[in-house]
RNA sequence: GCGGGAGUAGCUCAAUGGUAGAGCACUGGCCUUCCAAGCCAGCUAUGCGGGUUCGAUCCCCGUCUUCCGCUCCA
């Protein structure tokens, strides 16, 4: 029963094939949520990494203001522990939020938490509570607990509980005073990072998606909580525009405010940066990145305690001898300003990216089924990656039109010239066309060939991805030829 | 977590209660002055575990993975 392959099928299927993204642990029949970068993926990944990097931090001019913005802002770097003193997490609310006791009804197909089945209705029986009516037929109350859980110290016990970050933003917020005493920045501030995070998703799917352990680049921007506004909205827009710059300029893209009654515990503000990835249905979109207005919430939780809404703000949660639910460290995370004798605890501006969503959504993007034409001018289906060149794992293949009369030496000496500069690949076996549509589909934006005319007067041709237009270009201009057209 | 479908080669598929086949891909060779060409040769598979059976890839049970829907979702 041969079914037609969904366009996204068709996608993971090239992925597997051309070794972009390899389920994990295949050869024991794989693990759900978990995924693996093969060759290509690892490079792709990489660019991206890079590409976010360079453009957010070391790329970034620390010195003139962005247009209309009140000031010049610094960015910064950091990479902290996976696994952090486990009050971190009390904190800053995940282990509340991640961590409940849960029971199951088979009958109607409800999850409750035991904590709240006094207070449920029976959604077949409202009159009664969960469990009270004949009909009902609940599990045992289980753990449920979102955040990877381990042990520090060879011996486990309770008291040597920790876990694996559900999110690298924590670690930024606990380190605010570490930067802003050591590395001479001033607020407003950004501190980046990335790096991989880890949540037990209770249905891991859509490939990549929704792994459980995936990767972020994620920027705590500190300022005054009277400039948070504008702050909020210049990162809003140019983190969506950075998608756009690097090729995901389609109608597939959107940037979306979310409702008030969809903010988070924490955010008095958030936007996503959507993507309708070819696994949605008709209309929908997925998640790439969240840009949020988290205000004080965290810096203050981290110090005075975990933070409940309170009106308008936020007040420290107590129990019921009035003491902090979850104590924060103690220590003043507030900023004092010089210039202005100002004593303030910062706002944050939190855009929060997925690395492996980013990944999966450039690749579905760049994902193109065309025609060209074949030798006999007759047109041929073929497959091409059009990813952006920055992002594209190889940037230039190198091949010898055929595989002698000297053409495999002078294209090597192409190949090894190129190579210092970029991810170059030689390939000289099989058909020329052949070579081709197989860098197609690693998304190679240019091939360069070596042909009979190269061996008499110095020329090469380069061959563009996505036109499959060929240019004529001296050896001796080929290196500032690509460096023009991979920019 | 629930319900349903699926799992055979790198990919896409076929077949069968009696020991698995194709196309493409891949490797080597010949040939080839530019878009998956041709010829020759070669490599590669029944997710895992148990049961029924003389014999299981096929039937049954379990399990894992995956897809769809629901549920859930910082």
């Amino acid at each position: 029963m041969a079914t037609e392959q969904t366009v996204m099928e068709r996608i993971v299927s090239l992925c597997k094939r051309r070794g972009f993204i390899f389920q994990s642990s295949e050869i024991y029949g794989g693990i759900g949520g978990f995924w693996d970068y093969g060759p290509l993926g690892v490079e792709l990944k990489r660019n991206l990494k890079d590409a976010w990097w360079k453009d957010m931090v070391t790329g970034h001019d620390d010195i003139t203001p962005p247009e209309g913005l009140p000031s010049a802002y610094s960015m910064v770097g950091l990479d902290c522990s996976i696994i952090m003193h486990p009050d971190v997490w009390k904190a800053s609310g995940h282990f509340d939020l991640f961590h409940d006791m849960l029971v199951d009804c088979r009958t109607c197909k409800a999850r409750f938490r035991v904590d709240q089945l006094p207070t449920l209705q029976c959604p077949e029986k409202p009159s009664k509570h969960p469990g009270e009516h004949s009909a009902c037929d609940l599990t045992e109350p289980r753990e449920f607990n979102l955040m990877f859980k381990t042990f520090i110290g060879a011996l486990h016990d309770p008291s040597s509980e920790a876990y694996l970050r559900p999110e690298t933003a924590q670690g930024i917020f606990v380190n605010f005073k570490n930067v802003y005493t050591t590395a001479r920045v001033k607020v407003p501030f950004g501190i980046a990072q990335i790096g991989k995070s880890f949540r037990n998703e209770i249905t891991p799917r859509n490939f990549t998606f929704r792994s459980r352990e995936f990767e972020q680049m994620e920027i705590e921007f500190f300022c005054h909580p009277e400039q948070s506004p504008v702050w909020y909205a210049y990162w809003r827009d140019r983190r969506y525009g950075w998608y756009v710059s690097l090729g995901l300029s389609s109608d597939r893209l959107r940037l979306r405010d979310h409702d008030a009654d969809e903010l988070s515990h924490y955010s008095c503000g958030t936007a996503d940066v959507e993507y309708a990835f070819p696994f949605l249905s008709e209309g929908e979109f997925g998640e790439l990145e969240g840009i949020a207005h988290r205000s004080d919430f965290d810096l203050r939780s981290h110090s005075e305690g975990k933070l409940i809404r309170d009106g308008d703000g936020f007040a420290v949660e107590r129990d019921q001898d009035g003491n902090p639910r979850h104590p924060g460290s103690g220590k003043d995370l507030s900023y004092f300003d010089e210039a202005t004798q100002q004593r303030f605890v910062p706002h944050v501006i939190e855009p929060s990216a997925g690395a492996d969503r980013a990944a999966l959504a450039f690749l579905c993007e760049a994902y193109t089924e065309d025609t060209i034409p074949d030798e006999k001018g007759v047109p041929q289906e073929r497959i091409v990656l059009k990813l952006h060149p920055r992002l594209a794992p190889i940037k230039v293949a190198v091949f010898p039109l055929i595989k002698k009369d000297g053409m495999p030496e002078m294209a090597a000496e192409i190949y090894r010239d190129l190579k210092q500069r970029w991810n170059v690949f030689y390939d000289l076996k099989g058909s020329i066309g052949r070579r081709y549509r197989r860098q197609d589909e690693s998304g190679t934006p240019f091939c360069v060939t070596v042909d009979h005319d190269s061996l008499n007067d110095e020329t090469v041709t380069v061959r563009d991805r996505d036109t499959t237009v060929q240019t004529r270009v001296p050896v001796k201009e080929l290196a500032s030829h690509l460096a023009e057209r991979l920019s």
